[in-house]
DNA sequence: AAATCTTTTGACAACGCTGTCAATTGAGTT
DNA sequence: AACTCAATTGACAGCGTTGTCAAAAGATTT
């Protein structure tokens, strides 16, 4: 039922409230021995200083707000996503008495914007950990600048819009898949394209043709379907490449999710993963690992990214000194089952 | 770049800060034409109160705090299940204007409870909704109760630790599937359960048996395996019940994943679903419609549940009124593919 | 021992709001 | 018009911290 307040604390240590807030700030310029009394009465009292009155007489406010895509806007939540992230946030905040106060944006709200300002203006967070799609959304990244709150963007690609960003390298690792499904034997690798709306989508595609290119591969627009992310767009797709005369041996979707559709749609055909066609994915969603042939993909390391973000907001000592440029997070080729030597090969 | 304060408002709509208090918490007392000139006001200077003044004043926080199992703490995330409460929790919030903290909690660590005091005294939230199965453990229930703050608890089965309690139906809805699986013709139905810890593991178990009896079929050891929970030991369980002389029929398992784990043990021995098995799980995780056949499951109503328990912390008016008693929001069967009518039926 | 400088400490005013309680206003009565 | 009572409004003191600035205590130099 503990309800210390600093005042109690001064009375036990017998100092004033001041040198108490100075021990818990971990300032310099206190005598080792007032300290040490201090300490002692506050683990005594079990004192923990209340958040909101430190928000409201400094600057600082110990929280940091991540935001991210509405999950629920969609159909299935694509919810390792975003746990992942706030794990990461998490990770960062827990070493440093942080709190995470999380914010789904709708970014197709006409209010998404005000709820951002009022969010800031209401909770004064120390910083905000932006992730894609929205850290690619101008609109969005402004209000938030507009605030002047700091901010870290979560992003796959390389551009930077002026903000700290942490990147992962997308394209140079989607090559990289492609010249693994090479080295496998395969010729006619087909690639699903995702919803073009996300930024990652094109530097994948872009990775694709990359790895092609230094294969010295042709690239052909036939082997090119257009996805929209959908688990159904990837069974649609998978359907559409399965059915040429010439069909690919190899099929790399944009994500996870279409390369599930894309298997389902091989198994409905009875075509043998991975004896007669490899398939890879991108993201390692949970389901990758659990279905049959286990899914060769690319996973990004969302935890570890949105960790260097928070870390970057909390120890940042206000002048935006800690939050210029960007910070490469490489993504991580998971080679599974799903992918083999070309048939023949 | 707004930082309007209550002062900035009074003087602009020539009142004092008390009546922009007054109409910013909507009391009662204030003539309609100051209102509406403080509305103006309000709306002019894009004016939001500063949660933590507010906070520091008054005994509301506005703050919510979802308490959860650390999802990190296992291989695979479950992320689907904090997800969805989440977004229950939100839902309630975005209508009342409260933020959400959340707070996984590690209660196999030594100072689980410590943090989550910690937390509390800091940040005063106005209530905690605390999610299963941290909700049926008595240290983690007292460590906040000790603390005096409101909480409601959501808990799979009907007991009731005296704190308002959002459960569903379990053990009623696995009977449920139990007599669905009996009304295809199933006469041999094996259940897997699961890791014990969780209470609600029982109560589906419970209910199985449950539906057995109220079936008129009789109950057998040998067509029960104990798993824990995870997708491989549900692959196991799949494959001892599968390589019985006289196999199951059907196989109805404590959660979704276990059931994928069956699944894929049956995809290797070439057994058809639902043709010659059927399989039903508990969860309707993503992956349930997402594999081939989908999966037959019952969902929690985990976003719901997580709504009514956030809605009654915050319209609760400070007296603990509103947090009495239970609530139960049913579960739901969900007939998919992958049950059907038993072989030879 | 006095003078100077540095380190350590404390008094007190914010921070932006709500609660309390008293003052003012307006409506209704006599 | 004076009086009563309810509705409306405002003054002011907190809420628990940190920032500012000055005072006190030690350390160093002369």
């Amino acid at each position: 039922m503990s309800k210390a307040t600093i005042d109690d604390v001064a009375r036990l240590a017998g100092v004033s409230i001041k040198t108490v807030s100075r021990v818990v700030n971990r300032e310099q310029n206190v005598r080792e021995s007032t300290r040490d009394r201090v300490q002692r009465a506050i683990s005594e009292l079990n004192y923990r200083p209340n958040l909101s009155a430190r928000n409201l007489a400094s600057l600082r406010s110990h929280l940091i707000v991540l935001v991210y895509d509405d999950p629920s806007a969609y159909e299935i939540p694509s919810g390792g996503y975003v746990i992942r992230m706030q794990q990461g946030v998490l990770r960062a905040c827990g070493a440093a008495d942080y709190e995470l106060l999380i914010h789904p944006c709708n970014y197709r709200n006409r209010n998404a914007t005000d709820k951002l300002h009022a969010l800031i203006d209401q909770v004064r967070p120390d910083g905000i950990v932006l992730a894609a799609p929205l850290s690619n959304m101008p609109r969005i990244v402004k209000a938030i600048a507009d605030k002047g709150t700091p901010m870290v963007r979560l992003s796959p690609g390389k551009e930077n819009g002026g903000q700290f960003t942490v990147v992962t390298n997308d394209r140079e690792v989607c090559a990289e898949m492609t010249r693994y499904l090479v080295s496998l034997g395969h010729k006619r690798i087909a690639y699903v394209t995702g919803h073009p709306r996300h930024k990652a989508i094109n530097n994948r595609f872009q990775g694709y043709k990359d790895g092609l290119k230094q294969s010295g591969l042709p690239f052909s627009e036939d082997l090119v379907i257009a996805g929209d992310n959908s688990f159904n767009s990837g069974e649609a797709g998978g359907d559409s490449l399965l059915s040429q005369e010439n069909p690919p041996t190899a099929i790399f979707t944009a994500n996870d999710d279409m390369a599930a559709g894309v298997i389902r749609a091989a198994d409905r055909r009875g075509i043998d993963i991975p004896g007669q066609l490899s398939v890879a994915g991108f993201d390692d969603i949970a389901l990758a690992r659990q279905i049959y042939p286990s899914l060769t993909t690319i996973r990004q390391p969302l935890s570890q990214m949105a960790e260097v973000a928070a870390e970057a907001l909390i120890s940042d000592p206000g002048d935006g000194s800690k939050l210029k440029g960007t910070s490469v997070v490489p993504a991580q080729l998971m080679i599974r089952e799903s992918t083999g030597p070309a048939p023949g090969d």
